[in-house]
RNA sequence: GCCGAAGUGGCGGAAUGGCAGACGCACAACACUUAAAAUGUUGCGAGCUUUUGCUCAUGAGGGUUCGACUCCCUCCUUCGGCACCA
């Protein structure tokens, strides 16, 4: 048998594909639209390596398929190309980072040519091209003009040595990846999303969404939704109130003090002379501590006394009042009230500080450790034997009516950093006007002379729409300020500039957008990529959004997929999309790790290929054996060997392509049509691996067929190995533009079947009887065999019969 | 610690209440060949058995059921996610 010659034929019909533009999606066609999408990369210096493709050829299979079932299919792709990796690079080598980003997606792109990716190249979008940015500034001026956007000083990683931030990713534990110097924060004036003002929305609009439950389970997990009640503390000899949130406000009498975060705002007020010293040692102790180590598992609890008091508003007591790290500063208000009867942290910590445990509600047992579990009251004057879930709503209306607070509901979810003190990201479209800044603080100006984002935040001032893109200056110098900032701030020709409201000296906003920014919507623009008047014409919009089947990697099952939701939530009441979810479907891959097990990187030294793959068995057989080795979302480790098994499946469907006969014989037609039924479901439910295995099965058990046959056979493989099966189908134009292979219910139902026979749940024998045959009869044929003559002694109690499927006798 | 997923031959996996191991890899024997490779044919969970066949076997233990890889309980292991969340 002769191996086919995979190099010709598939560079033949990339070709083809390309020149005849088979792929590119109709803008004007009347047949439902697909949208198919897979999560663009990141253009890496290192090219793509195995473990990519498994998505992009999962996402191929569909696309392929959903054209060959009659739809018009919109498969894009683009690149995520502003990050940080790139800006790295140019501090190390001086090469700008649009050149070797340039350059990998020159690499990237050719490597997916070689797989034979049906992608529509003519809608490539690129985050880091002006002509694309723009439009991500306009929707940034959209998100500031609604007041979705607002400044706040936080602290980010800080590394001292290098005198730059650092992402989380460059802190390898607690010290800087460069240079391996610990890391601190500094606190730098940062631009904040708005995205809590989804957080319900968010949560509700998963109901609907076809994604994998584990996903939504880790969206509604970030997003964090509690229900318990705001409760304001009064501190002593002070006006000075103390708001707490909590989920069990049926434990109020067992509070015995309060804990602020040491950053909280109202320490500074309430702390006492004496302890103050004390207390602002601590807030610096925290400070260096990082927030991995602030969260270490079981760390000893550390707090100090503010030297205040505090009143319980149900009991009247007096509590102190303590700060502690053990308390975050991002959730709820930063402050609890402590239960140390029934919460183990705030046991932990009255017992090391020798604080007060009054238990309130009743656990049956003496109290070794907190009692977190539902009961009745005690303690707890006239709630007393109240049972817990009841009194949470009468404690809170009783201190509703004493206006000491009320209902409440806290998200876990906080709101989006979203400025970087970068170089390669998107420049924030504002600028900086003392002018316009002091005409807002003083209220001297006109109604709608400045927009909502202007006037919560004074002085900084939205750019026009026709001064998009702001584009990034060309620079030499990539090393960081050492001041923290971006290395735009040292670009004045570009940072001092005139203020679009009143002409007056102004100067640029110098922080850019992080990466995320970039793939919050690039799927929108696929839709009108070259629009240079909208961000998306709406005819087209409402042609081909929202996307209908996503893939990607699980490990953005939060940020990516949530932020982008909320996004579009923002675009819709803007009335710019008329969606409000933006990925119906969503599918995750399985990693494909190294042979060792582990996962390829270049530091490893384990990354395989794919250029070396299909150098050596072809694009067929290298897509055939990616789909075929495991399930499509469990991981798995790659193994060379194995794809011998996807090349001589090929070659054996080459060799069949040799013989083809007249007719095919009848074993053959019924194997077929069962083949089509078989494919055509796996592939609705993603289990391509066996929708493979069945298509194997079809070769190795046909005797005779006819070329007619062959060829809807051949519909099924191109899926999977679109070249060959161009090649062998000898189209008119295109295999891709025939339709999809339908299979006769009628062939694929067998007249004569093989049941089990059982005695008591045994298997002992298997016996052929007509389709849909009854119990009497088969009991009947099942009786007359010897091997369960043998077992049937004594007396027959009962017997299960399912049709077509198995009888059982218990003895 | 919590949440989630998974555990099946030498290996990747198939079967999600009804004949465990489809399909593929590796391996072995044979055929073809001067030979090797490639290809083809056959075999391939373990034990007992001359064959027929029998017994055991889906991480461990228990349970439900006529019948369990599949459902329930306890435990072990691995992988992922989250982690002092008030």
């Amino acid at each position: 048998m002769n191996p086919y010659d995979f190099k010709t034929i598939e560079k033949k019909w990339q070709e083809i594909w390309d020149k005849k533009g088979i792929f590119a999606a109709d803008d004007k066609s009347k047949r439902p639209k697909a949208y198919v999408l897979d999560m663009f990369p990141y253009p890496s210096g290192a090219g793509l390596h195995v473990g990519h493709p498994r998505g992009y050829i999962g996402t191929d299979v569909i696309a392929r398929f959903m054209k060959m079932k009659g739809y018009n299919v919109l498969h894009p792709m683009g690149w995520d190309a502003f990050g940080l990796p790139a800006e790295n690079y140019a501090i190390k080598t001086g090469i700008h980072p649009e050149i070797s980003t340039k350059e990998n997606i020159q690499r990237f792109k050719k490597q997916m040519n070689l797989i034979g990716l049906s992608y529509d190249w003519s809608r490539e979008v690129n985050t880091s091209d002006p002509e694309y940015y723009k439009w991500t500034q306009w929707i940034f001026l959209l998100l500031f003009k609604k007041g979705l956007a607002y400044q706040a000083v936080l602290p980010i990683n800080w590394c001292p040595s290098c005198k730059t931030g650092l992402a989380n990713e460059e802190v390898v534990n607690g010290k800087c990846e460069r240079c391996g110097t610990e890391v601190t924060k500094k606190n730098i004036r940062q631009w904040v999303l708005k995205i809590t003002a989804y957080s319900q929305q968010l949560l509700d609009g998963l109901e609907n969404l076809d994604w994998p439950e584990k996903i939504k389970e880790m969206q509604r997990n970030w997003i964090g939704k509690s229900e318990g009640a705001d409760i304001d503390f009064q501190v002593k000899d002070s006006d000075v109130k103390i708001k707490v949130f909590t989920t069990r406000p049926d434990t109020i009498f067992g509070a015995t003090f309060l804990v602020l975060a040491p950053e909280h705002p109202l320490l500074s007020q309430i702390v006492s002379k004496e302890k103050l010293e004390e207390v602002r040692q601590y807030q610096e102790e925290t400070k260096k501590k990082l927030d991995v180590d602030r969260q270490l598992e079981d760390k000893e609890k550390t707090g100090v006394f503010i030297g205040s008091y505090a009143i319980n508003p149900a009991s009247g007591k007096e509590i102190p009042i303590y700060v502690a790290d053990y308390v975050l500063p991002y959730y709820g208000y930063g402050a609890i009230m402590a239960v140390p009867a029934h919460d183990q942290r705030d046991m932990e910590f009255a017992k090391k500080y020798g604080l007060e445990t009054i238990q309130v509600i009743q656990s049956g047992k003496e109290l070794k450790e907190a009692y977190i579990g539902e009961g009745s009251l005690m303690n707890s004057k006239e709630f007393d034997n109240l049972d817990s879930l009841k009194a949470q709503k009468e404690i809170v209306s009783w201190l509703k009516k004493k206006k000491l607070g009320d209902f409440a509901v806290n998200y876990k979810l906080r709101d989006w950093v979203f400025s970087r003190q970068r170089y390669w990201g998107e420049p924030i479209p504002l600028v900086f006007c003392p002018n316009c800044k002091e005409k807002i603080e003083s209220k001297k100006y006109k109604k709608n002379e400045f927009n909502i984002g202007e006037i919560s935040n004074p002085g900084w001032i939205a750019l026009e729409e026709k001064d998009l893109p702001l584009t990034l200056p060309e620079i030499d110098k990539f090393q960081p300020t050492g001041t923290g900032e971006s290395p735009l701030a040292e670009v004045s020709y570009w940072v001092n500039t005139k203020c679009p409201k009143c002409g007056g000296e102004a100067k640029r906003e110098t922080n850019t957008m992080p990466q995320w920014a970039g793939s919050c919507w690039y799927f929108i623009r696929y839709a009108d990529p070259n629009n240079k008047e909208e961000i998306i014409d709406k005819n087209k919009a409402r042609k081909w959004l929202p996307v209908d089947f996503y893939i990607g990697g699980a490990e953005h099952a939060v940020l990516h997929l949530l932020y982008s939701r909320f996004w579009i939530k923002a675009l819709k009441e803007e009335k710019v999309i008329s969606f409000d979810e933006p990925f119906l479907k969503l599918r995750t891959i399985g990693l494909i790790l190294a042979p060792d097990g582990q996962k390829m990187s270049k530091s490893r030294g384990n990354v395989i290929n794919p250029d070396d793959i299909i150098k050596e068995y072809g694009a067929d057989a290298f897509r055939i054996y990616e789909m075929f080795m495991g399930p499509f979302d469990q991981p798995i480790s790659w193994d060379t060997k194995s794809i011998m098994g996807a090349k001589r499946f090929l070659d054996k469907v080459y060799a069949v392509s040799c013989s083809i006969a007249d007719v095919s014989s009848k074993k053959t037609e019924k194997l077929l049509h069962k083949t089509i039924k078989k494919v055509t479901e796996d592939i609705q439910e993603q289990k391509f691996n066996t929708a493979i295995a069945s298509m194997m099965e079809f070769i190795n058990n046909i005797d005779q067929i006819c070329f007619d046959d062959f060829r809807r056979f051949l519909k099924l493989l191109s899926v999977f190995a679109p070249h060959i099966s161009e090649e062998l189908y000898k189209p008119e134009s295109s295999i891709f533009n025939e339709s999809w292979p339908e299979y006769d219910k009628k062939i694929v139902i067998d007249e004569k079947i093989e049941i089990a026979v059982q005695v008591n749940g045994k298997l002992r024998d298997t016996i052929f009887v007509n389709l849909d045959s009854d119990e009497e009869e088969v009991k009947n044929i099942a009786l007359q065999s010897e091997k369960i003559q043998k077992y049937i002694e004594g007396e027959m109690k009962k017997t299960i019969f399912v049709k077509n499927k198995l009888i059982n006798f218990v003895i």
